[in-house]
DNA sequence: GAGTTTGAAACT
DNA sequence: CAGTTTCAAACTC
């Protein structure tokens, strides 16, 4: 360290004077090579930098090096004057050749290139696959700890001339570049120490998932700049790169059966965040076959800061983010998607709405291009639908696996069509807890996403997508498979700037298919749509938010049918039906495929999906449908046919949890709202802990990842144990009900069960009995 | 397609 | 917080 240190300063001084004291002066340090020696010093000098010097150690290096390293300096730079300063002259020198941006995308391009190798490397000394994810995760780091962290400052001990000791010592960003040793020979001893570096990494970095697993807080939290740099660059990139994660994803897991491996890193996605989990995962994809150099750019230019502050900032004051929240990933995401629309569409046409509904329509009827989009969108949606439930449908699966698998088509969605292997499910959970903890960031995307994909298995389902009115397409729609996810609005007075326009409450803008008037929500008038989202959100940080959540808790509020009413499917607020039996479309728990709960207010309740625990005993299936034909039998009868649909998935087995299309469309529609609007509050009570549950069944939802090992956990234990507690019981929620006027209604259940108390008791205690991951259940 | 019903959203 | 009004979807004809 000592030497390197002096030479750095001492180059840093010569810089300037290169020519005769940095020759006399490096003559005098190497006798062995006066002139190559040169070379590392001015690179030295700009390097002054600690991390630096060490790539400079080899002369290859020579150009590409420099620029990398020229980054760094740009980072370093401002955290340290003494460096900027003195290296100043010489960085700018060598920067004259190019802009510090253009080094920065130079350097970029460098270190994909030199990642690339490294990779290569990494990979065959140790697992591919493993490799290749680690490999992700740590590049992000690297950089992360080039930029300004005082792991650069080994960067000294890099100029001592031994390339080996040097890139050990670059260790974790530069060790990839190692190419310059393989090219000398070096790259056994290079590999080596790469690898334990990267291993090491990677242990860490799963230790630190681990951790975050534990704080429900810090999963919503970027773990570390890396992935806030990560899904910067995600977010930065267009969508169509992230649609390639997803598919990558997809098929990378169900193919190569790397289970494991999918799951490390999908979980460490998902505990970190969503949108880290696709840039990381584009990263690797991008880094194993294209190099793509947008992440490696993203993350540079997070590195600088410029751009992710922008962006960040943009997405910010445009929602006004937080900061800190965790609802912050999502909330950029949305607020990225929102702006990525919105620039798109001005980008393509301003005034052109036409555009903008390309965008969604294309989807569906644009396999190629689209593809992409459909894809990001897709992927929120799948996301999304697999935030709804994990479990859930058959459907959501095929909805995920075949957006996730296809950009191409969603044709491609007929992946559905494939039974999901055992493998695939595994992915399949482990991509739905990704999703769900996306579902923040799908919020945005994922609604229009969401509405993308949907209209495209509308589309696949439906040939009719023809939309021309709007009660036709809704009508076809529903048909389809209800997705809703394209939703089209018919309002006349709200400007579409109310929830009670589909659209705007959907978090996406209006369509050429809406036959709405006077609609703002357009692309155009995007700054009025944020101000009057802000302006909702702020009265209800929830109004957004999905209302139909999916929770594992089967026990919550059910204390009705159990076997009707899905327990992981809850209204959020519960309808307040009064005429319409909760048999129709009106009513909103039906409307989105689940059952009544105690929080509904409804009357006279036969919600098909699961009545209401007081409607549930007073009335029978038998007098149900009796009290429910007069009303409407047509209505009955369409109701039932979903409800039968319900109930047949949920005579299945597997789908314990039905998942009606309905349930399949609303939720992901909402549920990129809810990411928006999820207030972080839920975010954080859930990963915090299980213990803050009372507000947060909004925030259930969208904790996907809890809920798919709590789910199992509780399918596991619950469904054979849990299910007379936890249906008796009142989820915690339940337990705040029952003071609540509910409560009441909560007490007659109790005849089922017994003692409602001790339900809850029970519950709790199961709840308790899961330590790790008591968000999921939280209801 | 027009009109009615319905319940959420918004307002007071 | 409750009551009322507004709104647009859902539904019927």
């Amino acid at each position: 360290m000592m030497d390197t240190p002096e030479k750095t300063q001492i180059s840093s001084s010569l810089s300037k004077f290169e020519d005769s004291p940095v020759f006399n002066y490096i003559n005098s340090l190497s006798p062995i090579k006066p002139v190559k020696s040169i070379h590392p010093t001015q690179t030295f000098n700009p390097l002054s930098f600690a991390s630096l010097p060490s790539i400079f150690t080899s002369p290859h290096v020579g150009s590409h090096k420099e620029s990398r390293f020229l980054k760094r300096h740009s980072y370093t730079d401002s955290s340290k004057p003494e460096l900027s300063s003195g290296e100043g002259h010489k960085v700018s020198t060598n920067q004259e050749a190019g802009m510090v941006a253009g080094q920065l995308c130079d350097s970029t391009a460098e270190l994909q290139e030199n990642f690339n190798p490294g990779v290569s490397l990494g990979e065959a000394s140790l697992e591919l696959p493993t490799g290749t994810s680690r490999f992700a995760i740590e590049l992000p780091r690297t950089l992360n700890y080039d930029c300004g962290s005082p792991n650069s400052d080994p960067a000294p001990c890099v100029i001592e001339t031994n390339c080996v000791s040097e890139s050990t010592c670059t260790s974790l960003s530069i060790v990839p570049f190692d190419q310059e040793a393989s090219e000398k020979g070096l790259s056994d001893g290079v590999e080596a120490v790469g690898i334990c570096q990267i291993e090491q990494e990677k242990q860490n970095i799963e230790c630190n998932w681990e951790n975050l697993i534990s704080d429900g807080a810090d999963l919503l939290i970027f773990n570390s700049p890396n992935d806030s740099v990560a899904f910067r660059g995600a977010f930065q990139k267009s969508l169509d790169p992230v649609t390639r994660f997803c598919p990558t994803l997809i098929s990378r897991f169900p193919q190569n059966d790397i289970h494991e491996v999918s799951q490390t890193t999908v979980h460490s996605y998902e505990r970190k965040d969503p949108c880290l989990q696709t840039g990381e995962a584009g990263e690797l994809e991008e880094i194993n076959h294209a190099h793509g150099n947008f992440e490696v750019t993203s993350v540079t230019n997070c590195m600088s800061g410029s751009l992710t502050d922008n962006v960040e900032t943009g997405m910010c004051d445009l929602y006004s983010f937080k900061p800190g929240s965790n609802l912050h990933r999502g909330l950029r995401r949305r607020c990225l998607d929102f702006e990525m629309l919105a620039a798109r569409r001005n980008n393509l046409d301003d005034g052109s709405n036409t555009s903008s509904y390309v965008d969604n329509q294309l989807v569906p009827t644009k396999p190629g291009n689209d593809s992409s989009r459909c894809i990001l969108p897709g992927i929120g949606l799948h996301l999304n639908a697999l935030a709804i439930t994990s479990r859930d449908n058959k459907n959501i699966k095929h909805e995920t696996l075949s957006s996730g698998t296809q950009k191409i088509s969603f044709p491609g969605s007929t992946t559905s069509i494939l039974p999901p292997t055992a493998g695939q499910e595994a992915v399949h959970e482990s991509l739905t807890s990704a999703s769900t903890e996306r579902e923040i960031d799908p919020a945005e995307n994922g609604v229009q996403l969401a509405e993308d994909a949907s209209q495209a298995s509308a589309y696949l389902a439906n040939e009719e997508f023809n939309q021309n009115s709007p009660k036709k397409k809704r009508r076809r729609l529903e048909q389809a498979g209800e997705n809703e996810a394209c939703k089209r609005c018919n309002c006349k007075k709200s400007k579409c700037l109310k929830l009670y326009c589909e659209c705007f409450a959907a978090g996406v803008y209006c369509i050429e298919p809406c036959s709405c008037q006077d609609c703002f929500n357009k692309p155009i008038h995007e700054d009025t749509v944020l101000a009057t989202r802000k302006q909702i959100e702020s009265r209800n940080p929830l109004a957004f938010a999905p209302k139909v959540i999916r929770t594992s808790d089967p026990i919550p509020e059910v204390g009705d049918d159990s076997s009707k009413t899905p327990a992981s499917a809850r209204h959020k607020r519960g309808c307040n039906c009064k005429k319409s039996s909760c048999l129709k479309k009106y009513c909103e728990c039906y409307q989105g495929g689940v059952g009544c709960s105690i929080n509904c207010r409804c009357e006279g309740c036969k919600n098909a999906f699961g009545r209401k625990e007081g409607s549930a005993i007073e009335e029978t299936e038998g007098p149900e449908e009796e009290e429910t034909d007069p009303s409407d039998k047509n209505g009955v009868d369409k109701s039932l046919e979903k409800a039968d649909i319900l109930n047949t998935e949920k005579q299945t087995p597997v789908s314990a949890l039905p998942t009606t299309p309905l349930q399949l469309c609303r939720p992901l529609v909402q549920l990129p709202f809810s990411s928006k609007s999820k207030p972080p509050q839920s975010f954080t009570a859930i990963g915090s802990s299980s213990t803050l549950y009372n507000g947060q069944r909004y925030g259930k939802p969208n904790i996907i990842r809890p809920q798919n090992i709590i789910e199992k956990h509780f399918q596991t234990v619950a469904e054979d144990e849990m299910p007379e507690i936890l249906r008796g019981n009142s989820s915690p929620v339940t337990a705040i009900k029952t003071s609540s006027p509910n409560s009441k209604r909560i007490s007659p259940p109790q005849c089922e069960l017994g003692s409602t108390p001790g339900r809850r008791s029970g519950r709790k205690l199961i709840l308790q009995s899961i330590p790790s991951f008591p968000s999921l259940t939280q209801h």
